[in-house]
DNA sequence: CCGCTATAGTTGCGGCTTCAACCAACTGCC
DNA sequence: GGCAGTTGGTTGAAGCCGCAACTATAGCGG
């Protein structure tokens, strides 16, 4: 137990290996992003997070939600889901409406047009998810990776918050 | 063979257990980038991107990189390297000089400051790293995540485009 | 009923990123 | 050697996001 002690200031560094993999995993990952981001934007007018929205509210009863629920589902701050919410709604693809069970809530409802443009959309990124990503994973691969973060996410908002 | 035929705009949709894994991905994945990214400007006032780049520099011999070699590096456009590197020497921790062997070129080159800065902001990331990402994971799990992305960026470099 | 605190959401500003348009220098080809 | 196309890099505008400050409502204890 004795030489493995180690204060809170001490840092513990990667090794090569593991600096490759962790920039493999940061540069791929960005790369991905982007080019799902890219390819919403220019076959659909609509980025990514303003893609998940709008699944998110379509498959809520009503096609509405509260801002508080989008944010915690897409894990976006409140804030951002705000100015997202107003884009979206200039747009009119998403309307806003109070909430009648607490005064301070406000519903976001899909709007028939935000639906149309969503199932358009939708051909663009699941063919994007699948392409750049699932395509290049095996089976296993792809499960170990959405259960890894899966615990990620969850201490993230545990202690972490 | 006859019932597997698929024409070029059908989309294969993703079934629920695919769902749950691609959104666990997702939100997993942003929370995480989100968090590290604040981290570091809380602490250093440094963003991920810039601290990416002082990376790359203080790798390079005489810590100097050209403009597109960066870019290539952190998987970043060209025209988002000009901005980051512009912030960055503006806070005097990198300097521009022009290429000798190529009069387009542009070299960034890390300050004293710039390295001073970024031993600094090493602790802090690496640390998040590790305590967000790979204590949350086995190393099986942690060295798959990384040969996965590292063939899918080589895959969205490749036939991208 | 009052006041205290916590929660829901918005706002404005400043910083970051993208895109398209642009200039400049290199390359190859006739 | 000069023109055509390519590559390296920058610029400015517009959009997107984070943060901190703010308003308003809810809930709770006295």
């Amino acid at each position: 137990m004795t030489s493995t002690t180690q204060t809170a200031t001490d840092t513990r560094w990667l090794d090569d290996r593991q600096q490759r993999l962790w920039r493999s995993f940061l540069g791929g990952s960005t790369a991905f992003f982007d080019q799902l981001d890219r390819d919403l934007r220019r076959e659909h007018d609509l980025s990514m997070p303003e893609y998940e929205i709008l699944v998110r509210l379509s498959e809520a009863p009503e096609w509405t939600l509260r801002m508080a629920e989008v944010a915690s589902q897409v894990a976006h701050s409140r804030s951002r889901i705000t100015h997202t919410v107003s884009r979206l709604e200039r747009a009119g693809l998403v309307e806003r409406e109070s909430c009648l069970s607490d005064g301070r809530g406000v519903n976001a409802k899909l709007t028939d047009a935000g639906m149309d443009r969503l199932r358009d959309a939708a051909h663009t990124h699941v063919g994007g998810v699948r392409r750049y990503l699932m395509d290049n994973l095996t089976e296993e691969e792809f499960e170990i990776i959405g259960q890894a973060f899966e615990r990620v996410r969850g201490d993230l908002n545990g202690q972490g918050f």
